[in-house]
DNA sequence: TGCGAAGTGGGGGAAAGTGGGGTAAAGTGG
DNA sequence: CCACTTTACCCCACTTTCCCCCACTTCGCA
């Protein structure tokens, strides 16, 4: 289970070494896309099969707004595998799209990773501790 | 089962001791979270799978609040194991969220412990004792 | 008072993270 | 079609952090 959160650099490669005890879930290739609320998410190969199959492929392709959200996750996506060194090169387009400078925080989410610019990281964890144990006591009560 | 509080020290590598009573319950691992009230829960692995498997992955990532909720006790987790001498290390963002200095109070609360700073637990058990009679009384009456 | 177990501290070694350079391949222009 | 430019990937090396192991101290029990 992908857990915790890791303080990394984006070199001038645009590389970014993921955190080692990552790695074994991403041997068989990472696919990355544009996550929601300004971040990169970060898929291993069966997690993505699993959110494609589950969750995106039955959205009627009839619907503009289906066919919005397919352009949003597919065509923004790119799969790679990590070097040996256990790096991914993020793309140009996903780098702006988080807008991600040289620090930044991979957060480990059960079953992908979070790539998050690190002062964005910062004012979406206030607002996350702000509304957390509201959201606790109401999933409490749901019960 | 997991009871009775104890007085530990955190070292300046973050490290802490596990009472020794405990350790054959994180046999196979501890998965620290957030705790909530400003501590820190240190489950069993077992535990914690339960915890995941009929709380949270009914989550419907689709909505931001889930997602907050998601990065709050995912990214604010870390597993780990313990060293030969029983003890684990606690990430630094952990330390901050409870406020840990170096003396510490380990809570066994039967299925999890909790750590909290030595002054915050003694000040949570103040509030405690106001209201436990309290409590007891209103919670018996809702049945 | 002595022995054993539990708790604490520190040092060494291995692995993780980062940066840079070299080579091959792909793309473009002549 | 060939040559040159540019990009991307791979490998090597250095630095730093983390983790493991050893040793000492303290506490409790006999």
């Amino acid at each position: 289970m992908l857990l915790g959160t890791h303080e990394h650099t984006v070199d001038e490669k645009n590389r970014l070494t993921l955190p080692a005890r990552f790695r074994e879930a991403f041997a068989d290739g990472v696919v990355l896309t544009r996550g929601m609320d300004g971040c990169v998410s970060v898929y291993t190969r069966a997690a993505w099969d699993q959110l494609v199959s589950v969750r995106l492929i039955e959205l009627d392709p009839f619907t503009q707004e289906a066919r919005q959200m397919n352009r949003f996750i597919y065509a923004g996506a790119s799969d790679a595998d990590l070097d040996r060194q256990g790096r991914v090169v993020l793309p140009q387009a996903l780098i702006e799209h988080a807008g991600l400078e040289r620090e930044v925080i991979v957060a480990g989410l059960r079953d992908h990773l979070e790539i998050w610019d690190s002062s964005a990281w910062t004012t979406q964890m206030e607002e996350v501790e702000r509304n957390a144990e509201r959201v606790a006591q109401r999933l409490a009560t749901d019960e």
